[in-house]
DNA sequence: ATGTAATGAGTCACATTGACACAATAAATG
DNA sequence: CATTTATTGTGTCAATGTGACTCATTACAT
């Protein structure tokens, strides 16, 4: 299929985009939301290019609306990343993508086309931290699938994706260290447990379950809910939600986690 | 005086630029190091623009290279700015400041130049942080000054560089309490109150002369070396170096400081 | 009624922190 | 030379936080 891409020749700055790390937890594992070129199969994070009369927040936020349906979520730039080889002829992965792109051209617009994708591209890469539960992933013209992606599972991703998403992980490691980070991660209502696990996940490593729970119950942002009645054959565990003013004056002064 | 604009026009990205935000300690504040523009005497981050042929890091390097003679010092990238009144006719100060610049135009590069300037700029900031004695500020042919301002003195500067100081002084308080960056500020052997005065100055707040002295010491990345006789009418500090095995080991794991 | 599995809470030794106190010492003073 | 002054190195102590445990509780299965 053909498409117009009058909008981005004439509207948007060439050699510029922007990339997004979308974490989100589930089953107990930290995911990234990828998408996958249709023809190529090969796997990316969502991105978008910069329209001349946006600024780079803005159009993250856009693309995070578009493939999870979610405003108003954690969303922070993360690095800018601008490798001399950061362009589609870098591999026979990405230039399979290229193709695939290419297909979608229409014959007038071919050549202003080639010099628009041809050079290198500086992209700076956003995290964002969803709660996977409410996300809706969303494909569009050029991808066949948008889904959550283990990070312990991540496939061969173009360009240097992986390692925005590895950059972006270190990143979050800090901060959690600093700052409850994990809010926006989690559901409403969750468990000490859930939010543990999480913790588990973003750290890679194991806590102590006990020091943990007092830990956290300790910094005070949370709100102690009735009793979540799973049909396990074990002891219910409160649901916890958090307490938005607590939570944000810790964001503001932080606490420091070890 | 009139340049030839030739290099910028034919080799560097349009739109894009880099600032550095160089950070350095003297009489126990921290200061920036700041040009001046000629005629306009507006402030300014020394900053540059991107060739198409190199990556930002290897920019910011030169910028740091040419300001302060400095190589291999501690620089990482700090932030992207791309709001949509990053332009020179913002306000009055910056259209003085472009005053000066098309003064250095020639007649046949204007109208070039004027498209290449008057577009919005997207501009990543770098932090840097250099031992200030170190230094020896460079002027070039566009400032008439670059000096080393404290940063409670800072002057009025043009566009948002003194928004990109405060993100950068921000992330250099968080960084502080995780990591010992106490280094690249300090000459090679100081005093323990030379190190928690910069610690004050980063941190903007009193800390305890004795309990500093025991946390550091136990870190365990200093080496104590001879006594620093100055002269005056007390018992005279020990000087310290670091032991670059252990604060590289303590860089890689952190260590929460509060 | 009893067993199972996971949870909430408690204990205890130990390390770290914040707020002090106090002795040591390089130079100035008389 | 004894004394004073300013600043430094080290020590103390109570309060708090941490890591590694134990133990009672409880929702459900058998």
């Amino acid at each position: 299929m053909k498409f117009d891409y009058k909008d981005l020749l004439e509207n948007c700055i060439p050699g510029l985009s922007i990339d997004c790390v979308v974490f989100g937890y589930k089953d107990k594992k930290l995911h990234v939301l990828l998408v996958r070129f249709i023809d190529s199969h090969v796997w990316a994070l969502p991105g978008g290019f910069i329209p001349k009369d946006q600024d780079m927040d803005a159009v993250a936020n856009q693309v995070l609306l578009q493939r999870t349906g979610l405003k108003e979520v954690f969303l922070q730039q993360s690095h800018v990343f601008s490798s001399l080889n950061r362009h589609f002829d870098i591999n026979p992965r990405s230039r399979l993508v290229m193709d695939t792109i290419k297909s979608t051209w229409m014959e007038e617009q071919k050549e202003e086309l080639e010099a628009w994708f041809s050079q290198r591209f500086i992209s700076t890469s956003y995290m964002a931290l969803v709660d996977a539960e409410k996300v809706h992933p969303q494909i569009d013209v050029l991808s066949d699938a948008c889904d959550w992606i283990p990070l312990d599972e991540l496939p061969e991703l173009i360009i240097d994706h992986s390692e925005m998403i590895h950059q972006a992980h270190e990143q979050l490691r800090m901060k959690i260290r600093l700052l409850p980070i994990g809010k926006s991660l989690l559901p409403e209502r969750f468990t000490m447990s859930d939010l543990q696990s999480l913790y588990e996940a973003i750290l890679d490593q194991k806590l102590d379950r006990g020091n943990f729970q007092r830990k956290m119950i300790r910094l005070g942002f949370l709100n102690r809910q009735e009793k979540l009645m799973t049909g396990a054959q074990n002891k219910a565990p409160y649901l916890y939600s958090i307490n938005d003013e607590a939570y944000n004056e810790l964001l503001e002064k932080g606490f420091g986690f070890s």
